[in-house]
DNA sequence: CTGTTAGCGCATTCAT
DNA sequence: ATGAATGCGCTAACAG
């Protein structure tokens, strides 16, 4: 029925071993015999058998990418720009992929990128890892916001910690990477971190870290050395701080702040930076209304209609991301304010919408694509983790039109 | 190293044949042996090895979606919902999980979408194919429209043949299926199509089959009758025609349309179906001035540009979709135009921001929630194809306020 | 109902 | 540089 390697052979007059040298290219194999395999697999148009290779080999070429919402372009963006560099293939030091790259050959290079959407739930993320661990996946990259709560961040850790003994590469990208410090590390011995690396446009924002700890007990595995997992961190709380001093230098004081969904790491990062920035600016945090909600449009018309309850004399709107934002400058223009000159608002994410909305939307922008092409380059092995293994994603703050100096 | 089904056999003193039929439970096991059985997977932690399961059952758990552009809310919506329905994993009659299923143990149930991020090239169309083929895939999505030339199609029909045959089921959703034509169907003589069926808003309710299963039977091995491709279409053609005519009625003439990217059979079937609307009232589509390009908001105000300088007296402008379309808006903003005061202008897709735009957009709703969902059964098998094994996705106007009577 | 016996298709030692 | 075995972990026929 289907082609098999054995065919192949048979065809090229040579031994299965043979065209598997020639297909993986590890191996010395003559340069006519290769040119002979080549053209019988291009012939009979074989094409390998994916999971028979992965028994033989035990690693299979699947790289799972878990997202919190497929549908949210924030992760589309981070998840496209991993998905090109993993399907491209170089493998560690650039290696170009094997014999017949490229073209829908026998072999092509590059491993498949299994997005993944959980819906932001811990359950589907733990079933999706027990997936993906079934499946012997090369690589995980973990995008986005993790569920807060001890026995979630203890069930992720275990079923990383897992994978990597199974070989698995693990990367966190706009994750904070708590799950990382539970995690055995390979070479325990090495400080985990301080002065990690950094990325992004440098602002001026303070990038704030607390101090990494250690793992609790160094439990070296008898295995070879595995690769710790490598974090990519979104400096969340510095692009917050600067978001909300922004408004702050325009004069504000009294701004309500919709933030995101309880209990997710990303929600308190940018809460946190927003509560410092009012802190240090004589503003009592504790005196200023929040919200919370999921990342959804209809939740920022709540949000705003919420916030405005509790505080009739808000000048300002601080929005967790984007999407919320949007939905609160919705629900102002539906009560008769103007935004900025009544209200102004303020996004985060900086996603490619925000410019086109009206007003243009004064938000904070991530890197997406540049972090996100880095955790596939990370998890393929491509190129060296930072220092550390973790790095920082910096965040620029973004003014636009939707911000403006409070009446009066 | 790594817990075998041999190690769970050992420690429920059974064979390992008889974890296997636990585990798959498509076998009568005696009730304490089955619970002895599940203990033992739960005190090892044990996971399947999935290559060597699909090595041996000829059939992996992997369901492969390929989209053009995972960032665009359109294909993320599409996606995620068929990865839900896929994830779910009800099988045939809609099957329940096997044992465990839902808590990550051994063998959850469900398959794995994989989500495939083409960038809408053809050469990336086919090595994901390939890709998906070498792992055996259970099923593939293909979402969007097709490039269209003959070369091409008849390299992805070869493939999707390649596929059916090797017992892969695919679906088509949002394409026009001019790829299931070509492919070799399993009972040719039925006639391929003629009064297919129908979703959508103005169907009422959702459509159901609720057509009698056969018993679960053993997947047909060999030559057996392989499924042929289910085709999604979406009415791209009735929608525009709805929304050009829309703008006919409100009295506009001099309209200009923003199209898609060229070669795309979504471009032609939206583009014709303005066309059809304009001449069927009396405006030659030959006058009337047509940009192309890609589905990104920078096209979008350069056509508005192009557009205004091919017919400085345009009253409306369509665009052929919602991203294009608040490009458009931006650019009349920009030139002191405004909408829809001096121009109107209309998206298609409805994406969930479009509401939110100043203004809200009139553009054209497509249920991609809905089809993606329906694409997931149907590729799982948890429901019968419709007749003809074709329907159509309806499109529904929605008219909001970006489009209003021209001046004057 | 359950154990035994064979492979599934390929990567890898070993030999040569 | 190449061919001949061996086994990866599991499912599927066959017994019993």
């Amino acid at each position: 029925m289907t082609v098999t390697l054995a065919d192949v052979a048979a065809r090229a007059g040579v031994s299965a071993a043979t065209v598997s040298r020639v297909l993986n290219g590890n191996y010395p194999v003559a340069d006519s015999t290769r040119e002979r395999v080549l053209r019988a697999v291009d012939e009979l148009e074989y094409v390998v058998n994916g999971p028979a290779r992965a028994l033989a080999a035990a690693t299979s070429d699947l790289v799972g990418v878990l997202v919190n919402d497929i549908a949210d372009p924030f992760f589309g963006i981070l998840a496209g720009a991993a998905q090109t560099e993993i399907a491209r293939g170089a493998g560690p030091s650039g290696t170009p992929a094997p014999a017949g790259s490229g073209t829908p050959s026998g072999h092509p290079g590059g491993k498949l990128a299994v997005v993944c959407n959980t819906g932001g739930s811990p359950a589907a993320e733990l079933t999706y890892l027990t997936l993906l661990q079934r499946q012997r996946a090369a690589g995980v990259i973990l995008t986005g916001g993790a569920v807060e709560g001890t026995e979630h961040t203890a069930a992720v850790a275990d079923r990383l910690a897992r994978l990597a003994a199974q070989g698995t590469r693990i990367v966190l990208c706009g994750r904070p990477g708590v799950e990382a410090e539970s995690i055995p590390r390979a070479r325990p011995e090495e400080a985990p971190t301080r002065g990690a690396g950094v990325f992004g446009a440098s602002g001026g924002a303070p990038a704030s870290w607390p101090g990494a700890r250690r793992p609790r007990t160094p439990a070296p595995r008898g295995g070879e050395p595995v690769p710790g997992p490598v974090t990519l961190a979104f400096d969340n709380r510095g692009g917050a701080y600067a978001l909300t001093a922004h408004l702050l230098a325009l004069g504000h004081r009294r701004i309500g702040y919709a933030a995101g969904p309880v209990d997710r790491t990303t929600t308190r990062e940018r809460l946190e930076g927003h509560r410092a920035a009012l802190a240090a600016h004589g503003v009592d945090p504790a005196g200023r209304p929040t919200a919370h909600g999921p990342y959804e449009r209809g939740y920022g018309c709540r949000a705003a209609v919420e916030l405005l309850a509790r505080d009739p004399g808000l000048t300002a709107v601080v929005a967790a991301n984007d999407t919320i934002a949007l939905g609160v400058c919705a629900a102002l223009r539906e009560r008769g304010l103007r935004v900025p000159e009544d209200v102004s608002v303020a996004g985060f994410d900086d996603l490619p919408f925000s410019v086109d909305a009206a007003p243009a939307l004064t938000t904070v922008r991530l890197p997406l694509h540049e972090a996100g092409a880095w955790a596939g380059r990370l998890v393929m092995g491509a190129e060296a983790p930072p220092p550390g293994d973790r790095a920082l994603v910096e965040a620029a703050l973004t003014v636009r039109a939707s911000t403006a100096p409070p009446r009066g």
